[in-house]
RNA sequence: CGGGGCGUAGCGCAGUCUGGUUAGCGCACUUGACUGGGGGUCAAGGGGUCGAAGGUUCGAAUCCUUUCGCCCCGACCA
């Protein structure tokens, strides 16, 4: 490819509504553009990296027997009404309508449809195992599309779906593609993690997210020191030093605190208490479906509750109260909120309060609050959970040693869904001994676009983008120094010529422009090594820049090609 | 959905508070010349319904109303 003739648009300044790295370079090197908010268009350098990301991906699911389909991004409603989706999933899904005003909604995932599939076509348990996946387009109205391509509203995934016959044909699934997204990952040059995450809308048992860390990433993940324990925080525990309570045994004592409305508040009221003596009670709205029933969440007073902990407790369908609402179920306002003698309400405590002694917390009533409150006799509690977040630091359940916090990008996610599509949807094989039999599902997922930003957020610096050598839109690109140096120029496009005829990817940058600004964009775009035939050429010699050790040299014009074919590993 | 910020040329911005020549600057772009090893110099150019609609005014990028869009924080999130 001539540079001349093609569409590369560099920007010499960072555009003004990018924050994270990879954004940033997504658009100055000329990969991407916005189109509206989560909305991108790869432009050609892009569009060549992403399919390089995808063909990679495809080889790893095809070297595990997986299948590739191509399937509708248009679904009619009909199918995620049977899985019982349509109504679960909120403002997230595009929903439309025909013109003979039927419901349709654009795919966010496809788990129905495969699905849909498989309950026609798959009737035997000798069919089975199956792997089928696709690489497609899928939709998302994001509440708030972020960092470029990081979280589009449209964006490339590659999902894949197992169907097993029995659980532990399902464990076999999932393990291979656990083992094909290490490898997917490392090609890509990218350093993933994998850790346990929770399954959310999904459904399912169990699922590990693959994360790569990085600044940009919106999750945090907590990763032990010692051993290989690493969890989504949303997932995470801790083996936290229990609090050790003064006996005590009083009554429990109901004092006025005016105007304390904080757990800050009350560890400097005089009376009060430490935050890690007091109880922290949140109130939560849960859906069920004769409509929306009040619960109780404890915490220890300087805990952070995890929600994600909560609805695995409590149940999907799980919200803060409103102010009204709390007013209602316990007769005072936030900030004067307690459990003690509450009764009609379930009551979910983190696991952190059993046996504690000795404790404050709102009294129900503004304005007051209770002391020595002693849990497991003055409050009905429903059920101990895992409800808190944990924090850097904590040592870890498994090993002891600390656990580190880190934020980190997903870039993959596999589930085990069990029977939950193909129950509500009637997927079944019969069995060896004849019994109709639900299938065994799991799904498994990669973005694509995020490949690309995580890539790019692991192998940037200040000049640019440093493409690992699988991702490079070109490997090689051949500059003159000076365009209408003859010399210059027909070395230039011989070597040109010759990369291409051995199959590099080769770009001959004939611009008429002064070396500085072409090095500048070779650098931004991240092209691996670079050739330049300029003043040595006299002594035979041309240049040889390497992006990744940031180093030039001279080296003979006649050893250039087997010198690249070398780092090229070719 | 709550809070904050921003929409002026392809990109980055000034001008808006305090209304008043023909709306400006840098980069990019076009033509020519000189240049040529790290975003050159000189000269001459092209490009704008100032996000949109309505209003106030002799006069609106600037004031008022409405509206659309984008970004950030939070909420939310297979």
């Amino acid at each position: 490819m001539r540079w001349s003739e093609t569409f590369i648009p560099t920007l010499r300044n960072d555009p003004a509504d990018a924050e994270a790295a990879s954004h940033k370079l997504m658009v100055r090197a000329g990969l991407i553009r916005q189109l509206g908010s989560g909305i991108y268009s790869y432009l050609p350098i892009g569009w060549r990296v992403a399919r390089k990301a995808e063909a990679i991906v495809r080889e790893e699911m095809d070297a595990i027997g997986a299948q590739e389909f191509y399937l509708p991004a248009l679904h009619p409603a009909e199918v995620w009404k049977e899985s019982g989706r349509w109504d679960a999933i909120g403002g997230e899904m595009f929903r439309l309508k025909d013109r003979k005003d039927a419901e349709m909604c654009l795919g966010m995932t496809c788990e129905e449809i495969f699905t849909f599939l498989a309950r026609d076509g798959l009737n035997s348990y000798k069919q089975l195992p199956q792997i089928w996946y696709q690489i497609q387009c899928k939709f998302r109205d994001e509440p708030r599309p972020k960092s470029g391509v990081l979280r589009g509203r449209q964006f490339t995934m590659k999902d894949s779906y197992s169907f097993d016959k029995d659980w532990a044909g399902l464990d076999a699934s999932f393990d291979k593609h656990a083992v094909a997204y290490k490898k997917i990952f490392d090609r890509c040059g990218i350093d993933s993690i994998p850790v346990e995450a929770s399954s959310g809308a999904m459904g399912g048992s169990e699922s590990v997210e693959f994360m790569a860390r990085s600044t940009a990433g919106e999750d945090w993940i907590a990763r032990c020191s010692g051993c290989d324990y690493s969890a989504n925080v949303e997932r995470a525990v801790s083996a936290v030093e229990p609090i050790v309570d003064e006996p005590d045994d009083a009554a429990v004592e109901k004092f006025p605190t005016p105007g304390i409305r904080t757990i800050a508040a009350l560890v400097t009221f005089e009376g009060g208490a430490a935050a890690d003596r007091q109880i922290k009670t949140l109130v939560f709205m849960k859906r069920t479906e004769e409509g929306e029933s009040p619960v109780l969440l404890l915490i220890q007073g300087d805990d952070e509750l995890n929600e994600v902990g909560a609805i695995d407790a409590v149940g999907a369908g799980l919200r803060p109260a409103h102010e009204e609402e709390i007013v209602k179920a316990l007769g005072a306002k936030p900030g004067s909120l307690g459990a003690v003698g509450v009764k009609d309400i379930p009551i979910y405590a983190d696991k952190r309060l059993k046996g504690r002694v000795g404790m404050t917390t709102g009294a129900n009533h503004d304005d007051h609050h209770v002391r020595h409150v002693s849990i497991e006799r003055d409050i009905a509690v429903t059920e101990w959970a895992d409800l808190r977040l944990v924090r850097d630091g904590e040592p870890c359940t498994k090993c002891g040693k600390a656990l580190e916090l880190q934020k980190a990008i997903e870039i993959g996610h596999i589930f085990k869904l069990g029977l939950r599509y193909s129950e509500s949807m009637k997927a079944s094989v019969i069995d060896e001994n004849g019994k109709l039999q639900p299938v065994v599902m799991g799904s498994y997922g990669i973005g694509i676009d995020r490949i690309v930003a995580a890539a790019i957020e692991a192998h940037h610096d200040d000049k640019g983008i440093r493409w690992p050598l699988s991702l490079a839109p070109y490997k090689v690109v051949v500059a003159p120094i000076k365009l209408n140096d003859d010399a210059q120029r027909e070395a230039s496009e011989k070597l040109y010529g010759e990369l291409k005829a051995l199959g590099i990817e080769v770009i001959y940058d004939d611009r008429n422009e002064r070396p500085g600004a072409k090095f500048k964009d070779h650098e931004l775009v991240g092209i691996p090594f670079r050739v330049v035939t300029g003043r040595g050429l006299a002594d035979g010699q041309v240049e040889l820049y390497d992006r990744y050790a940031d180093e030039k040299k001279d080296v003979p014009l006649a050893e250039v090609v087997d010198l690249l074919k070398e780092r090229l590993k070719l």
